[in-house]
DNA sequence: TCATCGATTGACAGGGCTGTCAACAATAGC
DNA sequence: GCTATTGTTGACAGCCCTGTCAATCGATGA
């Protein structure tokens, strides 16, 4: 079978520990004894074996991703940068798809977390805030890594700065001479999305607009819910020339409010949504949009975990997708 | 700390062994210790540890999921299903994203295959019909289970009724009076889809239409490929009345395409695509096509993992979702 | 009634690795 | 040159389970 530590000692001519050494990075060894081992190491291909590893020791190499999150394009993305930075660092991620917020049920989790006992896990919102289950990780005593968590409670907050990201969409928007532009605004619940709308603020008290509550809607992240939204904004005796959408898909839904307005978009109505999902590429005209970095946020995430750092923040870069759904008015 | 087994075999009275049968599920145990056992065991909340587990004994409890797929709603789908299979029988998912066909580094599955050394391996397109792959993995000895794989290989198959599928959307199309269907049809290289081509041929000769080789144009299941592709086909002396594309993503070039020569869908062109992905959902109109039970069939892969079975055939509905881009022309 | 045989139970030995600790070597300090 | 440190190395125990195998129990058949 696969070859153990006990074959690379012996190739390597030194005690099982100090192959043990070497590969755990620890100190202690001379130069020529690393090399030596190494060297059989290769020689063998050998690897190490999680299971007993974890067993003797306390670390499993494990990292779980943890998720509720209904988008898969958004999930896809952050697991694919933790799992390739997990493989680069020798980690390997389990994923765990939960039930919707009110479905409490403690058991599966606390269940993993015993029989895996993952080194660390990593949440995504509106799991990031989800305070129940926060309180169980932190009883385990589990680094926790929450992407754009909102709310003070256990476990490091890696930040991502979405209200400057809600601002750089409006300042976009600004830019291009639109005044009067209203807002599809994320549901209450969403916490970490709550930020954009004070982006959106912050960009209009910049620019010295005035801040119309008739011009703010709420929705519910989806096609349906954009599109109400927008059929009451349009139906304003001043509409708007521009709406800023929360997420990609109630942009969308924008999108086909206004057209069966007749509107044109963007001749007579900008829009610009918010994640640069596939969806927002595929459709017609392709949707200007903003793209979160989840890819680098989530390695980011395994980073903060496997080195054990406590509470830290990210600051990573928003960019602004710029496709065919804003017109230039000036 | 958590409780280990020997707390449980103290607290029922009976050895450890016998503690290891009833979970384990062995015969030879007496109703009453079991209940005992049981009894201990919930009293305690006691879980097995994993490890602990895969050292002794030769199961990990461990389930891979590996995919190249570039689609997030399809792998989001199949992951969905499987980690909710695996939950339910004690078992954890495990991902490991691959890069592309190209880049045939054996390391990361090899290393994968030896630390974790999971209880059995799941692909899907296009690495379910990656040879190289396959032959890796057979050489471990891993059960592997085959999403819509296609070539002869190692490995249980499991069929997705792909060509069915195919005909189904065309014999839709041909319900509703089209009679000059077009086929966007799949790259070379996935050959699972190409089944539903081989599905197309068959609703029309079944219809005792004639297969035009000009009215079928292959893409690369990318929104660009499906407008190119479409663009050619209403180019056409006789251009088609209805296109079947072979995926959502391709569908939606092909409404791109028709909007750009100043058509309308569906009254002027049909257009049907295969997925069901939220593009396909939040379009405008919104997209016919037809839904993959991708949540039915992974769970089918974990059950067949887990159960140890051989070749098998799991037959599963697709679905025609209709929604608003086939006009009826009787 | 007694040997026989299957059902039931437990003792024990690891599985592959890391933590602890003791042994020993090299270096520094006086 | 000699002791006090610090740096290196290995022996050994043990992590928590399961496989093996022997022991025990109870029932069956002669």
């Amino acid at each position: 079978m696969s070859a153990t530590i006990n074959d690379v000692a012996d190739l390597a001519g030194v005690s099982i520990k100090t192959v043990s050494r070497v590969l755990n990075r620890e100190p202690h060894v001379r130069p020529a004894l690393k090399q030596r081992v190494m060297q059989a190491v290769e020689e063998l291909a050998y690897t190490p074996n999680q299971a007993a590893r974890r067993l003797a020791g306390n670390k499993s190499f494990l990292i779980a991703l943890m998720y509720n999150n209904p988008s898969p394009s958004y999930v896809a993305g952050i697991q694919e940068g933790a799992a390739r930075r997990c493989r680069a660092l020798g980690y390997h991620l389990i994923v765990e798809p939960l039930e919707r917020e009110q479905d409490n049920d403690p058991a599966p989790v606390s269940n993993m977390l015993k029989t895996l006992a993952p080194d660390g896990v990593i949440l995504i919102p509106p799991l990031s805030d989800d305070m129940a289950l926060l309180t169980q990780l932190a009883r385990f005593g589990t680094p926790v890594v929450r992407i754009a968590g909102y709310k003070q409670g256990p476990g490091a907050i890696l930040v991502t700065p979405e209200r400057e990201a809600g601002r750089m969409a409006v300042e976009h928007l600004i830019a291009r001479g639109h005044t009067r532009i209203a807002m599809v605004a994320p549901p209450a619940t969403h916490q970490a999305a709550a930020e954009r709308l004070l982006g959106y603020r912050d960009a209009l008290e910049q620019a010295r607009l005035p801040v119309v509550t008739d011009l703010i809607v709420a929705g519910r992240f989806d096609v349906e819910s954009g599109q109400e939204a927008a059929a009451r904004l349009l139906a304003l005796p001043k509409p708007p020339t521009a709406i800023f959408a929360a997420n990609d898909e109630m942009a969308l839904g924008v999108m086909r409010a206004a057209r069966e307005r007749g509107l044109r978009v963007p001749e007579d109505i900008s829009v610009i949504g918010f994640d640069d999902t596939p969806s927002s590429r595929s459709a017609w005209p392709p949707l200007t949009t903003v793209r979160q970095p989840l890819y680098e946020l989530s390695a980011a995430a395994v980073d903060l975990i496997v080195s054990g750092g406590g509470e830290s923040q990210f600051e990573c870069p928003f960019s602004l997708v710029e496709r065919g759904t804003v017109a230039d008015r000036r």
